[in-house]
DNA sequence: GACAATTGATTACAACCGTAGTCAATTCTA
DNA sequence: TAGAATTGACTACGGTTGTAATCAATTGTC
């Protein structure tokens, strides 16, 4: 990612619908949103100031434009999650992943999972 | 936390810096920011605003007023983990966290941290 | 007590964000 | 082909954010 663009909260909502089913028009999209949430013209702005951000890029067929993402999901979470990171925990990472995982709801298969990551990364608890 | 109000980005370096230090003045405050980065009179619309905003609260001290944060950092960072979770990892904590071992740099005592955390949720392999 | 220095209060202002409405072109449909 | 429906383009508008300047009150200083 050259340098990636702010994608502001809304903007995310839209982009995991693109995500989850590229390419789409307008209407698409709003059909993945939740749906008493989102009105079509609100849709149909983000898409244009996501273009206009280089986020994603739209190609006109027919009478409807078609949307497709430019940068993957992991891509983009990548760089929000280090801006989180860097603003929330200044950095630290092991100091927010201990938060977590106080915090937030985790699975054994989950935990299982993540220890057989943290073995391959080092270590010596494994 | 009677549901947070929301930190901005410059916001928060603000209260990384009251929380470093409580309570402070603007002038404060400020010296304890990049100072390259940070004029006083901005640093002292951001202390209003979160004080509007219900983060922090002031009291006149002499001629200056001085700050003292209203939630601690520990508070926040909750709030603002799971808005970030749910926003960028839909909700889902495992991917994330395997995520953040992928990109991030953790020391080998880090690893060994998190998997003793991770031993005291449960789980198999630890 | 008069002037200077300090500091808060008020005001400014453009860009971004959330949320759409209106206008206009294109394209079905009868 | 004339009207109806679809859909993008353009416009709108108040709130937030980043970044401060100006105005005014308070407080030292001589």
């Amino acid at each position: 990612m050259p340098d990636a663009p702010k994608i502001s909260d809304s903007e995310w909502e839209v982009m995991k619908a693109l995500w989850d089913h590229e390419p789409m028009t307008a209407v698409e999209v709003l059909a993945r949103l939740p749906h008493d949430q989102w009105k079509q013209k609100t849709v149909n702005t983000f898409l244009v100031r996501l273009e206009t951000k280089g986020v994603i890029t739209s190609k006109r067929a027919g009478r409807a434009n078609v949307y497709r993402t430019f940068y993957t999901e992991k891509e983009c979470r990548r760089f929000e999650g280090s801006q989180f990171l860097s603003k929330v925990f200044r950095g630290q990472v092991a100091p927010m992943m201990l938060d977590f995982i106080e915090n937030e709801e985790l699975s054994e298969s989950d935990i299982d999972m993540i220890k057989k990551l943290l073995d391959d990364r080092g270590g010596s608890n494994g």
